[in-house]
DNA sequence: AGCCTGACTCGGA
DNA sequence: CTCCGAGCCAGGC
């Protein structure tokens, strides 16, 4: 995979705006990558201190994906909710509400 | 090449 | 609604 892939996945996810969020798949489609959803979840995973608000990607159900090692999953809920992002019971936060639908 | 794994997704049971 | 199963693609062995 080109290096330069892992950069427009961060450019596309930089364009969410607070209190937004979007699908992994979504993000793959606006870095012109489609199909590689699970490509954008390696890349968020590469991240270390670049200013990436990865908290605002979330799969296509709505809910906060587990890593192999627990406990980001309650940093990024905690981020989201900071930014007005709400979940229900079940842990799970309304994409009609919340997600971001970039215009053309 | 073959096999396994993963911050995914969609559709069917 | 939840649980698979299959498809998906990149990477590491």
């Amino acid at each position: 995979m080109p290096p330069g892939d892992y950069a427009r996945i961060y450019a596309a996810v930089r364009r969410i705006p607070r209190g937004r969020v979007a699908t992994y798949g979504q993000i793959a489609l606006l870095a012109d990558l489609p199909g590689h959803a699970r490509q954008v979840g390696y890349a968020l995973n590469a991240l270390e201190h670049e200013r990436v608000p990865w908290h605002r990607v979330v799969n296509a159900q709505g809910r906060i994906s587990l890593r192999a090692v627990s406990g980001a999953e309650f940093e990024q809920r905690r981020r989201l909710e900071a930014e007005g992002v709400e979940f229900d019971a079940a842990g799970r936060l309304s994409l009609a509400r919340f997600q971001w639908r970039p215009r053309a």
